[in-house]
DNA sequence: GTCTATAATTTGATAGAC
DNA sequence: GTCTATCAAATTATAGAC
């Protein structure tokens, strides 16, 4: 089953809003455009999101829902610090070389000092709890079991940062190798 | 003495794009917005820059200047291979904190794939001379002379990529702290 | 170098028919 | 839910006077 409480249009409306954002940033698209992608009017677009901030909260509220469940449940995570971070990486990975295209929350907190206030605060909110996970799998790592909490936090804001950089780089230098040459702390 | 090549009214248009495009991105800004903020009218904009690909290409060649001027010459950077490092992120911190902004090359790296391509040659250019500057500095330390010349480029590459993550995160979540908590790695 | 004026297009958003 | 039609404002850019 899909996220049953939107509807499919909506659901395709978000899908064309969540590319362009990711290679455009919020001030880059419009509502001519959604429509366009997705084959409606833009006044359609406006029927299921009313102002383009609502469209923007929903799309990053999806784009984190859908990234925290692809991470899966902390408590399931690898007991190997490492394969904890790997396994974050991987996924970021992805987003880079299968949609080609920025994370959209680096995106949205590069721009966030000029977006609308729901919108930035669900990018926040992207960023805190992917700190609050990567904080949970990595505190019952064999590594983490001894480290000190303030490390442990240490290391998911640089695990976040450096992934988050590195898209950055290998999409400005157009080299996706740029990104795997950048590899995470051995811990 | 200052840029002799461009003249004083170019520069202060210079000083508020930058500004713009740090907050707003390359999509978030206009001719008019510059012309307010430095108190002429958008077509003398267009006299000194006459498209906005042209504007973006000149701010992001000066930012790439200065960015660089301010590093000085790798052949007198320290010998202590963390301490190049250090006064590489000083610089990128300094730019966070004193002009509460994102770098300019970070905001125009992650909007890369929409950018005029002029000012996507000027933004790869950005990060290729940091990469050349830091792998300078850094072969000629006491690290460096024992490391084969990849891992000094990751190590270049990855200290770039933590920085412009570690501004996205400290900006998205409204802490300058969170930047100071993301050390770059001890060598 | 800066101005007024304007062209041509695009923008986010709304009203109302179907 | 989607459409046509429309609006007011903003956009990049140019022409020509001063």
């Amino acid at each position: 089953m899909t996220d049953s409480h939107v509807s499919e249009g909506a659901e395709r409306i978000l899908d064309a809003a969540e590319a362009m954002i990711r290679t455009q940033g919020f001030n880059g698209f419009s509502f001519r455009e959604i429509a366009e992608a997705v084959g409606v009017k833009s006044s359609s677009v406006h029927y299921h999101f009313p102002t383009k901030a609502d469209l923007g909260t929903a799309v990053t509220r999806r784009y984190t829902e859908r990234f925290l469940a692809a991470l899966g449940d902390p408590e399931t995570a690898p007991e190997d610090a490492n394969a904890v971070i790997e396994a974050f990486r991987r996924l970021n990975r992805k987003a880079l070389v299968d949609d080609r295209k920025m994370c959209l929350c680096g995106m949205l907190g590069a721009e966030v000092a000029d977006l609308p206030k729901d919108v930035a605060t669900e990018t926040a909110a992207f960023f805190e709890r992917s700190v609050e996970w990567l904080t949970a799998a990595l505190s019952r790592s064999t590594w983490g079991e001894s480290a000190p909490p303030e490390t442990i936090r240490r290391t998911a804001l640089k695990t976040i940062a450096t992934c988050e950089g590195a898209m950055i780089l290998a999409r400005a230098l157009d080299d996706t190798a740029v990104f795997d040459a950048i590899e995470p702390d051995r811990l």
